[in-house]
DNA sequence: GATGAATGAGAATTCATTCAT
DNA sequence: TATGAATGAATTCTCATTCAT
């Protein structure tokens, strides 16, 4: 696998290398899944001498943290950017099929990432606020349009489960297939 | 290193030795999730030696095979069981959020487990089915009980909805909790 | 690999499958070299139960030796066939020639299999004098047609080396190609 | 089981490790055969941990390549110095003959090497080249000193058949035995 | 006798982490 | 500080061989 390296990189000045190593992290996450979340695997990614990756994270779990803490934040962006993009033209239940095509068609990747790490906290205590956050956000974004907490929480819950079901079936969900679903709960 | 086995095992005859492998893999799942699924876990598992293991099981895909398998029919099982003892006696909603208690409070053990495996499909299709069939499992119940097929889709991804955050923030859902949020689905 | 085999073989009464098990060998030799002689490649291609090829053939060197002898009987009748068939017509040249020919094009399988054995020699002492059969037969078999000891001894050495070169690098050597050496031999 | 390293190394820092390692693997296939090139092995000749050897050659493949470039280096270097010592001072089948003698006598470590690699080819295409240039090379040697190409092909394949035998019957070939055979192919 | 199960050693790899420079 | 080398544990898998029935 690595043996010695072929190509002898050099880069000896390199400021935001830590910020190159976090990206790429997501990038393996995103690709191969967090059990390909691996210092080798990020340095060759990063293009990164393979100590350099233990130098600016101390272990695997603090790897992982930056990519969580990196993917939430364009999370949340997609997420807001998408909705209220959405919302005041149509009704809520329109809005959140548009959401959900949005997310398991066009933003694929980034879901798949979303749900890899979301998912994670299962096993892993320490991403556990990670996924309260999610949680919370969704609900929070979702509550604005909606007329009470109860069909927040609904709606909130539907989404949820359409998008497990995307991501570990592997199949888009067009908006036409979960209308009248929400519609059923906002109705 | 698993070499100087501490006590010098001696169990020559062992019939349905097959059976306690893959009892001991299904507990390994349950307990380390299905990444902790190694032969050697396994081994250690059903106090039977390393070698033991993949003569009965060709490779780790076999053995994760097996588990899907039993965990498959006890699920359908519980499942099955436990919402018709309940749905004669109380409305949809509420027989739901029974359900979603019983999982996740007494039955936390057999739903951890299930999450395991229906959430490994997303990045081993071989797993696919096994999980179209737990999803359409769980909608064919439902809808026994549902007035139409799109109130039993909507309660269907609710309580999908639930039980995935149950699993991941590792959190009890009593049933007062989640019964308000099936009955403004089921109306 | 194994694990359960899935067909339940039942073949209880058999006699001469002490014979099948030798013949699986070699044919197991010639696809796929020595070290793909294992008890169960054999098993498999002789379909016969694991356990019934260590019971014939108590371990890998006894199985191996078998194949040896086999490929030898085999061997000897090959080469005295083709030379006596073809010398009295032509001169030993174009003889040797078409036998190398025969033997790279026509019974490349049975040449193949015949090198493995014959080099393996090299390590295993006790394939030594199967081996030192073989080059007794072939000279002994080219003395017939040569007119001195000395003559046979090139033209075999030719031969052997020539045939060590198409097994090798894996390529037929027609007739047209090789007579001119022979001759150069022969004289 | 390798654990339980009786003497607790300690050589954190040592360069050309990498050098020490490849010879190693030549000792070991050299002693052992291509078969015997494990890690393992390998690893116990050059005296390091099990790790290192993966570390420095990313798989077998590599490391049988790194072998067959070593020795194919010395086996040209050998060649060509012996046979133009010899050459200028005696006739193409004296100084054939005494080559053969030199490799099977006091090459002869040497010479098993070489032909274990060659013979390889057989089964390893990856090895094919090397294998070929081997035989262009001696072919080269010999025809700068024979009349014609086809003498030189002829002695070529003596020689080459000559030496086969040698390293399978493990039989040292002393000049007087071998320059008659050469002498009747140069005549 | 015959056989399927059982065993233990060893194979190739991969990797997180440590450490000498 | 930064990094490439080093390490050792763990992983999956394959086998020859033994043995209880």
């Amino acid at each position: 696998m690595d043996s010695v390296p072929s190509v002898p990189r050099r880069r000896r000045y390199d400021p935001d290398r830590r910020e190159r190593i976090a990206a790429a992290a997501i990038r393996v996450v995103a690709r191969e899944g967090i059990d390909g979340l691996t210092h080798r695997a990020v340095a060759r990614e990063a293009d990164v001498p393979l100590g350099s990756t233990s130098y600016h994270f101390a272990d695997k779990d603090e790897l992982l943290r930056s990519a969580v803490e990196l993917a939430e934040v364009e999370n949340r962006e997609v997420l807001a950017r998408t909705l209220e993009a959405l919302a005041p033209q149509v009704d809520l239940a329109a809005a959140m099929a548009e959401l959900v095509e949005e997310l398991t068609v066009r933003q694929r990747r980034q879901l798949v990432l979303d749900y890899e790490l979301y998912l994670a906290a299962r096993r892993r205590p320490a991403l556990r606020p990670s996924a309260q956050r999610w949680l919370d956000d969704s609900f929070a974004l979702i509550r604005r349009f909606a007329p009470d907490d109860l069909t927040a929480s609904a709606v909130a819950q539907v989404f949820e489960g359409l998008l497990v079901q995307a991501v570990v079936l592997d199949r888009p969900l067009p908006a036409t297939e979960t209308e009248p679903i929400f519609r059923r709960v906002v109705g």
